[in-house]
DNA sequence: TGCGGCTATTG
DNA sequence: CACAATAGCCGCAG
């Protein structure tokens, strides 16, 4: 069985399961079993090196749950978010988008009820006369046959089409168009992030836990007994009767520091730190703190729920959220307290290759705005170290300025620094300028890889018919911090996931998973044996990556990461 | 029961 | 304590 696929062809793909699948490229159409979908895929994915196309995600993890893992992808979802900035997807925005119809009010299946029979319906049409899919058409596709299955992957065909021509009509063309396959490529990591799994040693997660809040209680029971136990460790130091005092309550809390003569405005850590000295009170409860933090969010529950009987931790995984694009994830793989990643362990005969970018943020703004002197200051492995000589101040001092610059930061120590930078970076730091500017005015942006960051219709702060008064303008001010970070924070999200594409294409013929990506920091693990293969290979993509975004700036940026090899997370720097 | 406020953690 | 995120618990409104 030959595949008629042209080489390098984009084939659309719809799947569903226990029907099959449809394969679709221009002027090719093929139909698979279900019991054949990951062979047939493989061996077409041999022949041709296709560009496979798919409207969601789902169908990447569908691929990837029978064992296929494609090379190459074009996620429509993906590249619709791109376009058209935001969170929101699915085939009904994606297909109204591409037929430019209303986006506001999509149409939407009634719920189901007893009168509908399933299986049987009028809808025969996979569009509706309004130019909107049909949603019925659309949820009934996994009881339908192959021939739907076909229509599906048509008019997938037909979106990829339009959003690549889309892509072309935008400034950054040739960026966003690199830019949409890398997200799409993102997208399908995602999915083989969900199924891999991060590898945890269970044993030393619970011997970590037990170290903040004792041996696993047996029932609910014990655990509130633990709990009231811990508290006791604070109220004890109170003066007078201890009362029935809720440590978890804020406004109690500032009370019970008032009885000890603490005045506060909150109750947050970091005040509290300094203040350490004034009572006993004070640092029980910055260490009850920190307990009821692992009892509750990071304790054995959290263990329980997310980490499987094979010792991986798995959450959900978005290729793209939020304002600038970043990767999140759930499961608390993105916000693990530091304690916690000694129990972070390869498995045996494994080890992970860790790298994270340096100072990411400041060298893509550097690559973004073409500032030929800011460009040069990456030439050197720590960039800050230039950027103070130049502006004649010490290093922390231009580090908090070139952040504060890229945050929005008007007051503090870096302010008078700022100024520095407006003489030494002008280019650099009009373009920051400009960004905040035009979003204060509630004008949308685009990132350089292309990804629109809408300021038009925001829900972050509406407001009718609102007088130019205080409030107004730190809504505005506001915006403007966004948008200018959104720029920054949104290309180094491009660029991390331009790399973390290449080195899992590079990477998968070792036989190596990429099992963690956090916003700079690639977690790769692999054979012991293939450590040093699977380094170069992050190295190395890194320069690919790093000359790709070179290409069109007028200025050459330098990226640097730091590579290790190592048996636990906690031991990289 | 849903939501805003507060708090914690991470990059 | 500026930018981004996930997630827990509390009090309050409905």
């Amino acid at each position: 069985m030959t595949a008629p696929f042209a080489p390098g062809a984009a084939i659309a793909i719809a799947v569903a399961d226990g029907v099959g699948a449809a394969l679709l490229a221009d002027d090719v159409s093929m139909v698979v079993d279900a019991a054949d979908v990951s062979t047939v895929l493989a061996d077409i994915e041999r022949a041709v090196a296709p560009r496979w196309i798919w409207w969601s995600t789902d169908t990447a993890r569908t691929l990837v749950s029978t064992g296929f893992r494609p090379a190459r992808c074009w996620d429509l979802d993906a590249v619709h978010r791109l376009l058209v900035g935001g969170w929101r997807g699915g085939p009904g925005r994606i297909w109204a988008q591409r037929q430019g119809v209303d986006t506001i009010d999509l149409p939407r299946t009634a719920e189901p009820d007893l009168f509908s029979l399933p299986g049987h319906d009028d809808h025969t049409a996979p569009v509706r006369p309004d130019g909107h899919l049909d949603p019925a058409w659309v949820e009934g596709l996994w009881r339908f046959d192959t021939e739907h299955l076909r229509t599906w992957a048509s008019l997938a065909l037909d979106v990829h089409h339009w959003q690549a021509a889309e892509l072309e009509r935008l400034s950054q063309r040739p960026a966003a168009i690199s830019t949409a396959r890398s997200e799409s490529a993102a997208a399908l990591l995602c999915a083989e992030l969900e199924t891999d799994g991060l590898p945890i040693d269970i044993a030393g997660a619970e011997r970590i836990i037990a170290s903040f809040i004792g041996p696993r209680p047996r029932d609910a029971a014990e655990e509130q007994q633990f709990a009231g136990e811990r508290d006791q460790l604070v109220l004890e130091h109170l003066p007078g009767p201890p009362g029935d005092l809720d440590l978890r309550n804020p406004a109690t809390v500032k009370s019970l520091l008032r009885r000890v003569g603490i005045e506060v405005p909150d109750t947050r850590a970091w005040r509290l730190e300094r203040l350490r000295d004034q009572d006993p009170i004070v640092d029980a409860l910055l260490t009850w703190r920190r307990a009821e933090r692992i009892a509750t969010t990071f304790g054995y529950r959290w263990l329980d729920q997310h980490v499987g009987p094979d010792g991986r931790l798995r959450g959900q995984w978005s290729a793209s959220d939020g304002a600038a694009g970043r990767m999140t994830a759930t499961a608390g793989l993105h916000n693990m307290p530091v304690e916690l990643r000694p129990a972070v362990a390869a498995g045996a005969d494994h080890v992970f290759v860790r790298a994270d970018l340096g100072q990411i943020e400041p060298r893509i703004l550097a690559a973004v705005s073409s500032d030929d002197a800011l460009a040069a200051a990456t030439w050197e492995d720590d960039m800050y170290a230039p950027v103070a000589e130049r502006l004649g101040v010490t290093r922390d001092i231009a580090k908090v300025a070139v952040l504060g610059a890229m945050y929005g930061q008007t007051t503090g120590h870096g302010a008078v620094a700022l100024r520095g930078l407006e003489s030494a970076y002008p280019v650099a730091m009009a373009y920051l300028d400009n960004a905040a500017r035009l979003a204060e005015g509630g004008n949308d942006l685009r990132t350089r890889g292309g990804r629109l960051v809408r300021m038009s219709s925001n829900e972050q702060l509406d407001e009718s018919g609102d007088a130019p008064g205080r409030a107004a303008r730190s809504r505005a001010a506001a915006r403007g911090r966004y948008g200018r970070n959104a720029m920054v924070q949104g290309a180094a999200a491009e660029f991390f996931k331009t790399w973390a594409a290449t080195v899992r294409a590079r990477v998968t013929p070792i036989g190596a998973t990429i099992v963690l990506c956090l916003h700079d920091e690639l977690l790769v693990h692999c054979h012991s044996d293939d450590a040093a293969a699977v380094s170069s290979v992050v190295t190395d993509g890194l320069q690919e990556a790093g000359h790709r975004w070179s290409v069109g700036v007028a200025a050459s940026v330098r990226f640097v990461a730091d590579t290790s090899v190592i048996e636990r997370w906690s031991e990289a720097k």
